[in-house]
DNA sequence: CCGTATCCAAGAAGATACTG
DNA sequence: CAGTATCTTCTTGGATACGG
């Protein structure tokens, strides 16, 4: 039985939700290679909240994308970084930020063709 | 300037939120090196809605990423195609959808150590 | 065959305030 | 510092019916 993206009762279009989300391919490209901390997660991450960040940090730790390490220290240290199946993803959607950094002009162009008429 | 998916205030952010939904990744994946038509592409992209579909297709249009062909006949004969940009993104996005499958054991791994807790 | 229009429900996401 | 809780707003997406 092959995975299969194309087929809705496929798991495999679950974990494309995951990535399909606002916020999870920003924290990921964010992560990779390296740790951070909640508020340098946040601090990098421009514009996200505080809920959003906690609650997108939460899903990616339950599916095995995420490692949250708490130091029982006060204040509060806590550490993200990816695992290893996180470590397999990131340059993929890292691959899909840098598209969109270096095609921007592109998007532009084909949206103001479109005005214009 | 640089564009910056970290930016909030940056373009490029617009352009990530152009595959962070639910279906655009999927009908890219469906149209890379192929030319389908509207029926074709319900088809192959399970689950999808007549509306979801009409209505992604025409935002990726607008953004240069699909070419669509209406052939003035009887009944209609409506082609859609990917324009270069749209061919230099696909691959991407493909890669993101494959991850998913190959994947997919990993996640549910990950899952079910959450759930036996 | 392809597309539009309308209505409606569910969820995403922001703002704010509060706790250990 | 990190996280939770609640409330409200907005968008997404599905169902359905109709039109060229």
């Amino acid at each position: 039985m092959e995975p299969d993206v194309f087929d809705p009762n496929c798991g495999s279009r679950e974990v494309l939700g995951l990535i399909a989300d606002k916020w999870s391919a920003l924290i990921l490209y964010a992560l990779q290679d390296r740790t951070l901390r909640h508020a340098e997660l946040r601090r990098t991450v421009g514009g996200i909240s505080q809920k959003m960040l906690t609650q997108t940090l939460r899903t990616l730790e339950a599916d095995g994308i995420v490692h949250r390490v708490a130091l029982p220290v006060v204040p509060p240290h806590v550490e993200y970084s990816l695992t290893p199946l996180g470590a397999s993803l990131s340059p993929v959607l890292a691959e899909v930020c840098r598209w969109a950094e270096v095609h921007l002009p592109g998007v532009h162009a084909a949206r103001e063709r479109r005005t214009e008429r």
